[in-house]
DNA sequence: GTTAATGCAAACTCTTTGCACATCC
DNA sequence: GGATGTGCAAAGAGTTTGCATTAAC
């Protein structure tokens, strides 16, 4: 751990896409903008907030754009997506590795310290030679509002 | 732990559908008999071993049936379903509770002890309150084989 | 005989792809 | 100007649903 980063570098999104010869679009920096503000959104729900900052009559990247630039943003290793169960993944920013932990009730993402699974990533490096990749984590449960609804209410 | 089953117990699908009132069909019995000998399997693959099974000519359960009875095998408490990340989730019997460990690279699916997330589980319930669904838990990673094999080939 | 379950087909969600046009360098 | 990126539309997985027919009890 410890990269000793403080808090964003200057504007990482045209230096990684110079080095490699792509190119700094409006869409690529407005999806980026989109992940970083909206925490744990879907591609379904960071288009939806460029169609909105975009305002009617103003042009959003399409569909298309959006999912091809999670794809590169986090070739680049800016973003990261976790998949929480069916359906959509979430990105957010690269920033800080974290855990998720989501309520399969109701659906709320918490996050963890990523040394909550140091342990087990030992031991299962020790056993069976597996790299655990925390970002990519998401664990899966019941959060303790849901718990306890579940508790007062009856079963059928 | 032990209820001391050795094998499986008698017909639990049987008296279990029974007491809630429906009925014990072929299908039924056919897609749990898949899932407990595919371990790891997809709904999709659960499919296509019920039309192995049945030959050409032989009748095997609808895709829809399939998904129905997959849902219901997982109500009764029989089966369980991981999501490994994106694609179909997969289903296997539920008699032992086991974590899975997923490899991003090559898609290899190992198991793990339910004890692994022990201290894992204790923190989130001491400090958020929140359940771990050890069953429904994916780690994932890299397996040794995919780590070596990244370290000897170009980075491009 | 009555209700539940199946099969079929169609709809639905989420994501990817092909290709002409526009854009960045 | 030349390659990269975008938008559009269509195709593709994976899953769900409505409804007539079939099967369990």
């Amino acid at each position: 751990m410890g990269h000793g980063h403080g808090g964003q570098d200057a504007a990482p999104l045209a230096e990684r896409l110079r080095a490699r010869g792509l190119r700094l679009t409006a869409q690529r920096q407005r999806v980026l903008a989109a992940v970083t503000a909206l925490e744990h959104a879907t591609p379904e729900a960071i288009g939806a907030r460029l169609r909105e900052e975009a305002g009617p009559g103003g042009a959003a990247p399409d569909t298309s754009t959006v999912y091809r630039n999670l794809e590169l943003l986090e070739r680049l290793g800016l973003v990261w997506h976790t998949h929480l169960g069916k359906g959509a993944p979430v990105y957010h920013a690269a920033e800080h590795p974290h855990l998720h932990v989501v309520c399969q009730s109701c659906g709320e993402i918490a996050s963890a310290a990523p040394d909550l699974l140091d342990s087990a990533a030992e031991r299962l490096a020790a056993d069976l030679g597996f790299t655990v990749d925390v970002g990519h984590v998401a664990l899966s449960g019941t959060c303790r509002a849901c718990r306890e609804r579940a508790g007062s209410e009856p079963s059928s």
